[in-house]
DNA sequence: GATGTATACTTGAGCTAGCAACAATCTAGC
DNA sequence: GCTAGATTGTTGCTAGCTCAAGTATACATC
């Protein structure tokens, strides 16, 4: 997939991701910490990364009036465009890869799995689905 | 994990993969190319991570008397006593990681599901598992 | 047996990431 | 107000990886 997204939009994955997270952002706006902690990248990496997207004109620097310390990386209007583009690519990828292997109950239970991974309250929510009443 | 058997034992997860898998290997060797394919490394990455084990000796190089153009990586003994060493710690942390979140069955499951992104001839095996008259 | 192609491996250059160290700023407690 | 410690972000250094190119060898075909 990256690969893919390399050769045909010159983005990486985790360039993508960035983009992703900042459109799903408020304002398309996100500190550069809370941004580094989505896409599983250390203070340094999103520094580096934000500075090829800064480069490209998909994000701009934007500071913060509260805090002097913080910056916030902003998508801009052909950052969003780039992202439109790109994911169009991008979730055929996904689509391909999960459909081809997977029923869509399958998927349900892979998902709900390895969630769990990720975010350790998730065992709680699935059980509440699963049976409400069980919820204190 | 990877940074937990690099401060431990002094390997990165791909060394310690590269050790588990020469283990596993008949003789305790395997062609670099073969090696590279199992760890999913490019054939230069290979290279460059054995030439570390060399260095430190869990690993020597043969050659192949009836093909000149291949070289065997092969473990040593001191290789051997360190993946055994290494083994119990990274054993553990799998074992948490995983008894902590999933129950027996659902590591079945997991199992099961995740076994075909890797192995597409995987869910035919299920199938025939589930159903053993099913195969013609 | 000469030539062309495929395979095995190494080397150089470049990229991405992390850690450690640093500067700037904020916050809490006195 | 001042100091100590926490937080935000950048920069230098290094590790690990890939790609591209190069060398050596094997195999197939004429």
């Amino acid at each position: 997939m990256n690969a893919t997204l390399i050769s045909e939009h010159g983005l990486t994955l985790n360039d993508y991701d960035v983009l992703v997270q900042l459109a799903d952002a408020p304002g398309r706006v996100l500190r550069r910490v809370d941004l580094a902690d989505r896409v599983v990248l250390s203070a340094s990496g999103i520094t580096r990364l934000l500075e090829g997207l800064e480069r490209a004109g998909y994000v701009c620097k934007r500071s913060c009036d509260a805090d002097a310390r913080v910056t916030y990386a902003m998508l801009t209007d052909a950052g969003y465009a780039k992202l439109l583009e790109a994911s169009k690519t991008h979730h055929g990828d996904i689509e391909r890869l999960f459909t081809e292997h997977f029923t869509a109950e399958e998927l349900d239970t892979l998902g709900a799995l390895l969630n769990r991974l990720v975010c350790p309250a998730a065992r709680a929510a699935e059980a509440a689905q699963a049976d409400p009443a069980a919820v204190a």
